[in-house]
RNA sequence: GGAUAGAUGGCCGAGUGGUCGAAGGCGCACGAUUGGAAAUCGUGUGUACCCCUAAAGGGUACCGUGAGUUCGAAUCUCACUCUAUCCGCCA
């Protein structure tokens, strides 16, 4: 959410900024009129309000003869307040509603365009793999090291999930743990959150109202399943007070992920690079209201995901999101995509973003400067790992010729120090 | 699932129909005192919004949420949410 105030006084900066994003001008126009006609309202069931207040405060010290009139007097202004009170909420009702649907606006510098074909590769790294045999894709290094059970497990579950075993399932778990230990090295508190969620933290989130077709809703229980730990983390310190000196907080996430790609009929439906459920080690920062620091977090945020790809030894690009694909929360999108080599293209594997202040608006997310003052946070996050897409980069670019997976030095103290896995690993 | 108790400011806590935005305390800020500090004393200290502004000022709302009673609600009524404790069940 945006500072109303800022809009009223920016009204065409943020027309021109949202714009880059396909917001369209004349949705400000609208809500700066609505918030115009609001406050007009406002005012005027303002003064009724006041004017039934000194009447109702008048009354105890009247006479028993002026008494009748004042309170006949008060229950008519009463009656007109409630009137103009009406008005007034179905017009907040429209104007929250509104401020709601209102994206964050994007960096300057942050590359423009309508849609993924204007993001912006800044940089590649890693070698891309050169084999010297036919490699094989996920699926089929699965099937020959009775690492899945992929058909079984659709008659079961249905489609989009996946169940995998022996040393790919620990694989999996492996990596994540990997991921958190690094975390925890940079500083942040690991803490493993819920994968059900009521609906106030997705408004404050930012997930709706804008997706509401993404999320399992539970209506029997009113809850929705989460689809990434952030959901949670941003609303855990909703409406307290935090101070300055507990800032930076950072968060380390674990939880299963459950998303309904609905808009993704179609599109990779085989194997485990979009599923139902997944897991996902979230970073989540909560710093200042200061647009340098939050940069700087999110530099570092970045660097850590790079830091994973590094040690999985995975080759791959940073994609610069540009403002018609980085959604309305986002101020600034950093993508990470390995490489996949069946798929002779990179995938995404992170998504890296800094917010400022728009979400922790929405959740209520305060602390008290130094100065004394009251300000909304800064709040950013970043996949650390999320799994089991990661696993489609690494196992396809450690393959060997013999169907076996080479595990990179940094990830063999948590596969129990096993070189390889696979039926032909020694 | 059953039964009780509770929800008030940055925090603790008083307040059962009218000058209550809310006593008192803690914390915090500033000042006095001090060689400096502690202690002590004094003053100040909520959030959001509206009007008017050069500044000051005035007003409205907010005591878990929503509705209701009343001229008037933190206070009374109803519904809901959440929290704590006990019992039951349980990975």
């Amino acid at each position: 959410m945006l500072d109303i105030k800022f809009i009223v006084d920016n009204v065409d900066w943020v027309k021109k900024s949202l714009g880059k994003k396909g917001f369209p001008a004349e949705k400000v126009d609208e809500l700066v009129q609505t918030f115009y006609d609001m406050n007009k309202l406002k005012t005027s069931s303002q003064s009724l309000a006041e004017e039934k207040n000194k009447l109702s405060n008048s009354i105890k010290s009247a006479s028993n003869e002026e008494r009748p009139a004042i309170i006949a007097k008060s229950k008519e202004v009463g009656e007109q307040f409630k009137a103009e009170q009406e008005k007034l909420s179905e017009l907040e009702a429209k104007f929250n509603d509104m401020m709601l649907r209102m994206p964050n606006y994007p960096s300057e510098d942050s590359p423009e365009g309508p849609d993924d074909s204007a993001n912006v590769v800044s940089r590649k790294v890693g070698e891309l793999p050169h084999f010297d045999f036919t490699p094989r894709d996920h699926i089929e290094l699965m099937e020959i090291n009775d690492w899945s059970e992929m058909e079984r497990i659709a008659k079961v579950s249905g489609s989009r999930t996946y169940a995998i075993k022996n040393d790919l399932a620990q694989l999996e778990l492996a990596i994540h743990m990997m991921v958190m230990d690094k975390l925890r090295a940079n500083g942040f508190t690991l803490i493993t959150v819920p994968a059900i969620s009521k609906e106030k933290p997705l408004y404050n989130q930012g997930y709706l109202p804008f997706a509401r077709d993404e999320i399992y809703y539970m209506p029997a229980d009113d809850i929705y399943l989460s689809g990434t730990a952030e959901l949670i983390l941003n609303s855990l310190r909703a409406d307290e007070m935090l101070t300055e000196a507990e800032l930076p907080i950072l968060y380390a996430g674990f939880s299963p992920c459950f998303r309904r790609e609905a808009g993704a009929a179609g599109k990779d439906t085989r194997g485990l690079v979009r599923v139902h459920q997944f897991f996902k080690t979230e970073q989540f920062v909560i710093c200042k209201n200061d647009i340098e620091e939050s940069e700087k977090w999110h530099k570092k945020l970045l660097q850590i995901s790079e830091e994973v790809l590094q040690d999985l030894e995975l080759p791959y690009q940073v994609l610069e999101v540009c403002t018609g694909d980085m959604g309305a929360p986002k101020y600034r999108q950093y993508d990470l995509e390995a490489w996949v080599p069946s798929q002779n293209c990179y995938r995404e594997t992170h998504s890296c973003s800094n917010i400022t202040e728009w979400q922790a608006r929405r959740t209520n997310l305060r602390y008290r400067a130094n100065d004394g003052k009251v300000r909304f946070c800064h709040t950013l996050n970043n996949t650390g790992i999320a799994t089991p897409r990661a696993l489609v980069p690494f196992i396809e670019n450690h393959q060997q010729a013999d169907g076996t997976v080479r595990i990179p030095a940094k990830l063999q103290p948590y596969m129990g120090g096993k070189k390889f896995i696979g039926k032909n690993a020694k």
